[in-house]
DNA sequence: CGATATAGTTTCGACCCGATATCATTGTGG
DNA sequence: CCACAATGATATCGGGTCGAAACTATATCG
């Protein structure tokens, strides 16, 4: 073997996370970033844990400092009392504009389309293989998700047994499932708009 | 922007780390890879604080555990008593056989070997760039750096000043530098063979 | 209704991490 | 040759991460 290309990758990822340095910690800019992308089914601590590949507890640490920063806040959801709702604050989504993954992304961008492109699709394929041998969530888009079916003009997900909006159809959902229909449907979802 | 490319990267190297748990800490796992991979220039705690992006003082902690734990050993070098040479032992040998970074590169090497090209040109230079911004050092192999010069059938490093082995060569430097000859000459390296 | 599962929090101990201080050794300039 | 700066390394402190375990409250199933 030439060079360690694992090794490469964990590098680059420390390289880039302890960037600018703009206060917050890697666990919490991590956090930041999945409430801002993660759909209303995800946004809630426990799909954090698993996305982080850590504990619920550790999370819920995680999550408790940057609602103590006011960057983060919750929200009670109606239909499972147990349940907490997170929501990126605007002071949030302000701090996220000086993300220190900012500048590799900025790197990245000027390489050329069809590198950038192979680049996505072996890190996307990397990830869904490593995610499935470490037992974790794959954490995808419900376009592409094998729950949602599009009916009538409308996008049911039969994961959440709720419609689709546009927003819950933009962002990262925990319960994404490419192919297979394995899962167990969720109950309890929050209300439909 | 489809997809974030950074944000793939870092979750992708965090999977990677938190794989089988075999008792280390991702930062031990780190150093114990540098340890084994550099060459005998950048045996060092403080080339190791660089590499991983930290302060000695973070970077001298994590070598006394992995010494405690008897994965590392400290070899004085002889003409610097100021610096400490690090060695890995066989039990650290033969703890680097279970890295949890060896998951990754499994579903890596099945890529196409073409694909595997790409993705390793696109990170190699992503990491240089970014190390560029951070003011970090690249760390590369002698054979392709500034410094070292082949005259004679000896390879002599401009930047040690002094002629390098088999085993200097394979390993990764911390001195690397690619092109340009900007870096001052380093002074009391160890002792050549 | 009772047993079990799930969402979330808290606490504990070990470690990471940056900042700072300290110490010994080495290099430099006068 | 000697003060002074630079370097390599370690130690300490406070805050954060992390996994494990215990715990509360709610939800689901039989």
């Amino acid at each position: 073997m030439t060079v360690d290309i694992a090794n490469m990758i964990v590098h680059l990822a420390r390289l880039a996370q302890n960037g600018g340095n703009t206060g917050l910690t890697a666990a919490q800019w991590t956090a930041l970033r999945f409430f801002a992308r993660a759909n209303r089914f995800s946004r809630t601590p426990s799909a954090f844990s698993e996305f982080h590949a850590t504990t619920r507890g550790t999370a819920s640490q995680t999550v408790k400092s940057l609602v103590a920063m006011g960057l983060l806040c919750r929200q009670s959801n109606a239909s499972d009392a147990r349940s907490t709702l997170i929501e990126v604050t605007a002071a949030g989504h302000a701090m996220l504009r000086e993300d220190p993954l900012r500048d590799l992304n900025t790197v990245l961008s000027r390489l050329p389309p069809q590198t950038r492109r192979v680049l996505e699709d072996a890190l996307h394929h990397a990830t869904a293989e490593l995610a499935a041998l470490r037992d974790a969530p794959t954490f995808g888009n419900c376009t592409s998700c094998a729950h949602c079916k599009t009916r009538s003009g409308e996008v049911y997900c039969h994961c959440t047994h709720s419609i689709l909006g546009q927003d819950d159809m933009a962002g990262v959902c925990i319960d994404f499932d490419l192919a297979k229909q394995a899962e167990p449907p969720r109950l309890n979802s929050p209300a439909v708009d």
